[in-house]
DNA sequence: TGTACATCAGTGAACGCGCGTTCACTGATGTAC
DNA sequence: TGTACATCAGTGAACGCGCGTTCACTGATGTAC
């Protein structure tokens, strides 16, 4: 992080390899510009130099990965929190909405590497695909309130479950990538969306 | 477009201006990367020395940006086509929606730039700020529909809106930048998602 | 306990690359007389 | 009708920049004896 970091002792080499993840993650929530995340800005950040990082990573995508799959965690940790303990089939699956685009509002620039590049997470050779443990847990709680009965007759759960992520993925991303459109109320709107997700599949 | 261009009589330099836009328009749809349309790979593809370029544009950005306004003039006529003469206002909004996915998954790239990137569309001096007639054409299409008591009560007709544009935004940026992922038949996730739209916000 | 040595965690300098952009220019084309 | 000239639509070569990455190296640290 600082300049006047202090080099790892013997067999500690790998606290190098967090402090590079931690470090362009930060780069990446202050710039709000996955573009500023470059190998010397990092190594900047660290206090380290450029070619420190090829210690730890191969390449800069191998880095960016490495920080998606960091991301990928945290997200599926902070909707598994929020949703934690309601009983309500209905109400969860709002509930983990809502914390889904808080934390893209919160951390757009990470939202923008896992859910609206193609680069880091999609082209990658196929043993290395990332897959975010959210989709699974997402999908599950739909299920759930289908086997409570509380869907339409005739909806699979997982196309219930793909238009529940493309709504809140939906108004996430719009808010991110318009800041300069007329908004109404955020979370006015933020509220509809959840609304109208949860009143079109519920019976 | 071709290396063999002819060079422009006297007056009719502007034509150049528009094989401009016209090759960064293919080249954006034909490579499906917008880091290949480099001012470089622009003038190779219109069959010009990348200079001349700088004869029409004031920089990259200003020849991208004019992408974008013709790339909105386009879509705001797909929609406005595929919608004419359809009476019913709740069919009608179906019908533009599903104009507007289609659009997007035809052109992603393009898509791309208009709607998933900050750059291009919103970073522009205020005076510059692009603006689509296509969301207000929307917009009036559920005042339209409101107007005729096919809302439900108290439903603010630009909340609505915006939530049917979030709707159809969320799956076609997802299918986009996930084509990887394990998507059920995609018409009928398109299906689902318009049909989810207008089922929370009509009575 | 002292010392030679291997190893580990880094570094400094430089590489090649492609990019956007600039500059001084050229040569065809139309126009004035 | 012929010709000098201004203008217009371009071009060739080069610039500086920041990037990812490589290479030969250094110096502190622990270990063997």
């Amino acid at each position: 992080m600082s300049p006047d970091r202090v080099r790892s002792r013997r067999g500690e080499g790998d606290r190098l390899r967090e402090e590079i993840v931690e470090a362009a993650t930060e780069l990446l929530l202050k710039t709000d510009d996955a573009e500023a995340v470059t190998i010397r800005a990092v190594a900047k950040a660290v206090g380290v130099s450029p070619p420190s990082i090829y210690l730890h990573f191969a390449d800069k995508t191998s880095l960016i990965v490495a920080v998606c799959q960091a991301t990928f965690d945290v997200l599926d940790d902070h909707i598994e929190r929020s949703a934690a303990g309601i009983e309500d089939p209905l109400e969860a699956i709002v509930v983990r909405g809502r914390a889904y685009i808080e934390f893209g509002l919160d951390n757009p620039e990470h939202y923008r590497i896992l859910f609206m590049t193609r680069k880091f997470v999609e082209e990658l050779p196929p043993e290395e695909l990332l897959k975010s443990a959210a989709f699974d847990h997402h999908h599950a709680a739909v299920e759930r309130a289908a086997a409570a009965g509380a869907l339409r007759e005739g909806l699979d759960p997982l196309v219930a479950a793909i238009g529940l992520w493309s709504a809140v993925h939906g108004i996430t991303s719009l808010l991110i990538t318009k800041p300069n459109f007329p908004w109404p109320d955020r979370e006015q709107l933020v509220e509809h969306v959840l609304d109208c997700g949860v009143r079109a599949i519920s019976r």
